[in-house]
RNA sequence: GGAGAUGUAGCUCAGCUGGGAGAGCAUCUGCUUGACGUGUAGAGGGUCGCAGGUUCGAGUCCUGUCGUCUCCACCA
């Protein structure tokens, strides 16, 4: 047995820990038909990011469910992998040749991708490393990546598979066009957000009308140039003689027609729309039924692109000033009000989006999201907390197609050819030999690449080896429960599902848990621009992994944000100090019982099978030898924790991750610590007492279910002190349990808190009586210190303490637990007596039900003050009564609420009123 | 414009299916008790946003209302 460093010291610990545990493969998985498996995913990073407070919080909770599940004896994979991040990373790239002077065209597409692959080598495997250091136990052998073999290959098949069944195909739509990055975006990277902006009231001229003009109104009047019509409502009166009628569009020398349409509102703006079909979305639904042209006057990039016009070549902005301007010059801008309205902006780099046609490839959606929304209805996939289910069919509900190609090299590549000489085109997985068609060699490959999330939607089976029909694949999957960040429901989460049902015809995981972001101590979201993030690395180097894991679970609501406060880091820290320094305490004196004896209780209490029953060839029956008997406290004890066990096992089932943690935190500090701990300090201390071992026994029992289940929390700490504890060699209590709930020894000395058992609860544990009576004794002890505080009696001084009741069995309860009692009383010694005999008169008094205690403490009573405790102590009855009396005097609350809730306030009543009537006799004493 | 969340002790938040208001931090007062001052023993502090309703009983369920936040949405 080694002594523990007084505080604890996570860093010296920490490293040396998971190098063990990966050393000695504790985080494998592989298919076993004897275990029940249980899987989770991990989403997957990005190869930019660095672990931030997300992140932290993300795979803490992974974590602490594959601990758990692990240690009940599940085959439990968690498989872990990175994400190519499209965007994020040629962004990345980009900026980074850019600072030499390269530009991306420079290197051509295979260049530029070898420039890829080298930043995914360098930093790809960085937020790994800082996983591991969170004690993250993922499999990390099965790591994978988007774009690696396996994942491309079910890119590729997915790719195929939808396309031959229709429901992936090429258009030109109107798709989100981001002018800096160069790409087409889908409707979910687009961020409305609202701006100030202005409304442009501008007369175009009817044709033949001298004079006459129809006014629309616009926030964008640079795509004036581009429009075909305008448009008002069929309904409306105003502008009945107008429809058909020519308009002369200006700036252009066009002239456009005055079309009816019911997407008009009559009631907005002037009830005039001007109609640009290719920079709008419901421009080019309205272009679509009347058969408008559609002129495209953008480049890529947001300038002006009018061959012949004077704004050809201006940036948007600039050519929007000049051409009101010039329409100010002609007379026809009418007037220019303040506008605030939603604009949409690309997610990752904040440009405005502009609206475009272009030839893009989609998913069609109607048919593919109907098994999604169908499993979530019908409760097949569980989303937790529950209200994301609105969430869920927000986005269902409206669902448009999904726009996969991206404009982008970093990526996997859409699998299509084009026949250079015919202009067929193919699809399929493998480039073709020659055109079909046309027999041609001559075949290219298109040049976008898909969407990231068109891998990731594919992640908890391509990870598995899907297509391949892989025994991963037939065991883990599907997989058990997602967890990760609400904002990427519909990403990620929606798309997951959709995919797993079209793809392998079932769910990919039964539970999705979602998490809420970590603010800052103002709320904040933590950004870069705001300087205000807190990097989780820092924080494990202050006060080391567990205590900032504790943190991120300690009393957080899931699917709701939480701040991050450094009290409550410390806090989180002292806890470790507090569990260790218990654990010291009990090493210190675990040397004053031997092995076998302790081994005899372990066998008496059920944690060890009887040697001699089981055949052990040892030769003693130890469970025929007989142990000293528990005493009530170690009972008492006992009983908690195993009450403990049953609530956190329970709590853990339904992923209330806080609310278990805060119950062991509770236990441990309060009960175990400051209760039970300080109860055994005087058997401890004396050689003679016969309860000694039991003692030694139910410490070191009590402190390893607390350890045990704290480890899916605090993985670190609780291990340091399992492995001191339980010294090498010798064969300690661990049992392991296996999927159907039957315990049986391990075989292993050699062992870990990692393979080792969740608890079991126990029948055999359940001690009622003792706990009543140590609540009792408690309830005394509590009474005392009150008294003694009160009166600034130091605990250095003790006195004689008489509990007086005609109750025999209450002064039995005394007499069972006199020796802690005392001690925790500050007795120096203890009497107990039906009747006031030998008292003294002055001494000082307190009551609990049933019984008086008197301390007499001479020269300190102060009978005015003691009157009025005793008098705040008769008016907090008096009000207890009341509520007592006023329940039960109730007809229909006797009539009506359960009987048991009844004789739980009978029984209040009584205790009440014996309280009472013992508070009032010592007041007339007084008086 | 829709939808959701939230309003509980000075601060940050727990409170599961309705049955006597909790934690951490902060504040005040004791403690050189042989695990821990990163500790320990006590104390003060809340009409659970407001108003109704259901119920024997509401922080918990329902309705309305006020405040705060978030998400979604093509009103030019």
């Amino acid at each position: 047995m080694k002594e523990l460093e007084k505080n604890y010291n996570p860093a010296r610990i920490e490293s040396e820990l998971y190098d063990r545990w990966m050393s000695r493969g504790y985080f494998k998985a592989k298919p076993n038909p004897d275990k029940k498996p249980f899987t989770i995913v991990m989403p997957p990073p990005n190869i930019t990011g660095q672990l931030h407070m997300g992140h932290a919080l993300d795979n803490t909770m992974q974590d602490i469910i594959i601990r758990y599940r692990r240690m009940q004896g599940y085959e439990a994979l968690w498989q872990p992998g990175t994400d190519h991040a499209a965007i994020a990373t040629e962004v990345k790239v980009i900026d980074s040749l850019k600072k030499q002077g390269i530009e991306k065209e420079d290197l051509g597409r295979d260049g530029f991708l070898e420039k890829c692959w080298d930043w995914r080598k360098e930093y790809g495997g960085r937020i790994i490393n800082q996983l591991h250091k969170m004690g993250s136990s993922a499999d990390w052998d099965r790591e994978r990546f988007t774009m690696d073999e396996g994942c491309s290959e079910a890119v590729l098949e997915v790719f195929q598979r939808l396309y031959d069944k229709g429901w992936i195909y090429k258009g030109s739509r109107i798709i989100n066009w981001c002018p800096v990055c160069q790409t087409s975006i889908s409707d979910a990277e687009v961020i409305h957000e609202d701006q100030e902006g202005h409304f442009w009231h501008i007369n175009y001229p009817i044709v033949g009308e001298e004079g006459r003009f129809v006014e629309i109104a616009t926030t964008r009047p640079e795509t004036l140039l581009g429009d075909t019509a305008v448009a008002v409502n069929p309904e409306d009166e105003r502008y009945q003689d107008l429809v058909g009628k020519m308009l002369e569009l200006p700036l252009t020398g066009r002239q456009i027609p005055v079309i009816a349409d019911s997407y008009v509102d009559k009631e907005f703006g002037t009830g005039c729309v001007k109609i640009t079909p290719a920079h709008d979305p419901n421009d080019f639904e309205v272009g679509k039924r009347h058969n408008l042209t559609e002129i495209n006057i953008l480049h890529d990039d947001a300038t002006i692109n009018l061959p012949g016009s004077k704004y050809d070549g201006m940036d948007r902005y600039e050519a929007r000033k000049a051409m009101v301007a010039d329409l100010d010059a002609l007379g026809l801008l009418v007037k220019v009000v303040p506008h605030t309205h939603a604009v949409g902006t690309h997610d990752r780099c904040g440009t405005t989006v502009e609206p475009m046609i272009k030839p893009q490839w989609f998913v069609k959606m109607s048919e593919m999201i109907k098994p999604a929304v169908e499993a979530v209805k019908n409760g097949e996939i569980t989303l937790l907390p529950q209200r994301m289910e609105k969430n869920f069919f927000s986005w269902t509900d409206n669902i448009r197609d999904w726009c996969i190609s991206r404009q982008l090299w970093w990526g996997h590549r859409i699998p299509a050819y084009y026949c250079a000489d015919c202009g067929e085109m193919t699809v399929q997985k493998t480039r073709p030999e020659k055109c079909p068609k046309c027999g041609s060699t001559h075949l290219n490959q298109d040049e976008d690449t898909l969407d990231t999330w068109f891998s990731s939607a594919l992640w908890p089976f391509s990870t598995l080896g899907w297509p391949k029909q892989t025994e991963d694949l037939k065991y883990f999957y599907p997989t058990d429960v997602l967890v990760t960040g609400y904002d990427i429901i519909f990403f990620w989460v929606i798309r997951m599902i959709f995919s797993g049902y079209e793809q392998t015809g079932t769910k990919p995981f039964h539970t999705v848990l979602f998490h809420g972001l970590i603010r800052d101590s103002l709320g904040r979201k933590m950004s870069k621009s705001l300087g205000n993030g807190i990097d989780p690395l820092d924080v494990i180097d202050k006060y080391g992994a567990d205590a900032l894991r504790m943190t991120l679970v300690t009393g957080n609501a899931p699917g709701s944000d939480m701040r991050f406060y450094w009290e409550r880091v410390e806090n989180s820290r002292n806890f470790a100090n507090k569990i260790w320094n218990a654990s010291r305490f009990i090493m210190m004196n675990l040397e004053k019982a031997s092995p076998e004896q302790l081994r005899a209780y372990d066998v008496a209490f059920g944690l060890k099978p009887c040697p001699a029953n089981s055949g052990d060839a040892d030769g003693t029956c130890i469970s025929c030898s007989s142990v000293a008997p528990l005493t009530p406290a170690d009972k008492w004890i006992l009983s908690r924790v195993n009450e403990l066990i049953r609530e956190v096992t329970s709590n853990l089932d339904k992923y209330e991750l806080g609310i278990a943690l805060q119950k062991v935190y509770d236990f441990v500090w309060e009960e175990f610590c400051d209760w039970y701990i300080e109860m055994v300090k005087a058997r401890l201390w004396n050689d003679d007492d016969e309860t000694h071992t039991a003692a030694i026994w139910t410490l070191k029992t009590v402190l390893v279910q607390s350890l045990k289940l704290l480890h899916p929390y605090i993985p670190f700490i609780t291990e340091e002190i399992f492995c001191n504890l339980l010294d090498e060699g010798e064969t300690i209590t661990v049992s392991q349990m296996h999927p159907d709930g039957t315990v049986t020894e391990s075989e292993s000395t050699e062992r870990s808190i990692m393979i080792s058992s969740w608890p079991v609860y126990r029948e055999a544990w359940n001690f009622a009586k003792e706990e009543t009576e140590v609540e009792t004794i408690k309830d005394a002890v509590r009474a005392i210190r009150t008294v003694r505080t009160s009166m600034n009696v130091p605990p250095s001084k003790k006195a004689h303490v008489y509990v007086v009741s005609e109750n025999a069995e209450l002064l039995d309860i005394f007499e069972r637990s006199r020796a802690f009692f005392a001690m925790l009383g500050y007795a120096s010694e203890v009497s107990l007596q039906a009747d006031k005999t030998g008292i003294p008169e002055n001494a000082v008094s307190t009551v609990i039900a049933q019984a008086a205690i008197y301390i007499p403490l001479a020269e300190l009573v102060d009978v005015a003050k003691e009157i009025e405790r005793l008098e705040k102590e008769e008016a907090r009855l008096v009000g207890e009564l009341a509520r007592v009396n006023g329940m039960l005097n109730n007809e229909r609350f006797v009539s009506k609420a359960p009987a048991a809730k009844i004789a739980e306030e009978r029984e209040k009543k009584q205790k009440y009123e014996q309280m009472m009537e013992q508070v009032k006799e010592r007041l007339a004493q007084l008086r």
